[in-house]
DNA sequence: ACCTGTCAAGTCTGG
DNA sequence: CCAGACTTGACAGGT
């Protein structure tokens, strides 16, 4: 079985390289007032120097072999704000976007987008899943700019509870009725940590034919004492057909009061039981880990994992178990 | 150079 | 009904 490991936008060991650089609305506006243009091209700098950033960190994931990464979702600063709505960003910077697209392809990266919170398909709401589609919508083409196709996913939350949550779960599936297929082609839900346990999210992956994420410090901190080893076969299921090895999600919780924040590294005895649990599916797995210390904790926790029985290591982000 | 309050967005809780 | 927490990196304005 093989272990990739990513990690989310940003790295410790790149210096100087945010993909996530922003304009508050407020300096924005400010300095639209006294001159459009110069606050347009200002967005635009921006905005460039993140996609040359995320371009930079590709290529350190390269020198690394890391094969597994999340592009931030701030990469376009501003883009879905109604201030912006006739910047048509897509084309101003196609070339950057192919050139990260052609380094992706070219060397067989798994990427995919984490959409915000404030993304919620199963809102009440009208507006808010009309902006929740935007963003949705913005994401993809983004992807679509790359020239990627609908392996590189688009992962989210189910939503909120809204005080009742078999209505919401039910919300989702009506709502998702809305949803563009070139967006539903690209979704994939994550069990989160407060409200839609795995069980749950399992239930609507499966009705609509999409992918698991199983996050496991979410599992942790919401279940109703499921056994992993019963809904984890179900869960890998779901990415039969995508093309795709089932993905995972990584981290250890800040302190015992503070259980659900995330801490600085990931502990390796977080990860290994459920490693061995995978190991029974014979399945290969890619882990994203989401630590504070980003590519730097996902180093360290391959080096550790490697000491433990079965594992080797594979270069500096890939796991060997057998 | 460094520090601190603030930031587009939604939801939930507690007052 | 409203303020603040949630969570996060980075801006913006101050020293």
């Amino acid at each position: 079985m093989k272990i990739r490991f990513g990690y989310v936008a940003m790295s410790v060991e790149l210096k100087n390289a945010s993909p996530s650089k922003t304009i508050t609305v407020k300096s924005y506006s400010r300095l639209a007032d006294r001159d459009p243009g110069a606050a347009l091209d200002k967005v635009r700098r921006v905005a460039s120097e993140n996609l040359d950033n995320t371009m930079r960190l590709l290529r350190h994931n390269k020198a690394s072999g890391v094969e597994v990464y999340r592009f931030s979702s701030k990469i376009m600063p501003l883009a879905t704000h109604p201030l912006l709505s006739e910047w048509d960003y897509i084309n101003d910077l196609s070339e950057k976007f192919l050139l990260i697209g052609n380094f992706v392809k070219k060397n067989n990266f798994r990427v995919t987008f984490h959409p915000d919170h404030y993304t919620l398909i199963n809102s009440p709401r009208e507006e808010v899943l009309r902006s929740s589609l935007i963003d949705l919508e913005h994401h993809c083409r983004i992807l679509e700019a790359m020239g990627l196709s609908s392996r590189a996913k688009l992962v989210t939350h189910v939503g909120g509870g809204y005080g009742d949550k078999t209505g919401s779960m039910e919300r989702f599936l009506i709502n998702w009725r809305l949803v563009p297929s070139n967006i539903t082609g690209r979704l994939s839900l994550e069990n989160d940590d407060k409200t839609f346990t795995a069980v749950e999210v399992l239930s609507i992956c499966k009705i609509l034919s999409i992918p698991m994420v199983f996050d496991i410090h979410h599992f942790n901190c919401n279940n109703e004492g499921e056994k992993i080893e019963i809904i984890l076969p179900l869960i890998f299921t779901t990415w039969e057909g995508s093309g795709l090895p089932p993905k995972v999600h990584i981290s250890s919780p800040r302190s015992k009061e503070d259980f659900r924040s995330h801490h600085d590294f990931v502990n390796a005895d977080d990860l290994y039981p459920f490693l061995k649990q995978a190991r029974e599916l014979n399945r290969d797995i890619d882990v994203m880990v989401e630590a504070k210390k980003k590519d730097l904790a996902m180093f360290k926790l391959v080096k550790e994992l490697a000491g433990y029985p079965m594992i080797t290591q594979k270069g500096n982000s890939t796991l060997l178990f057998n």
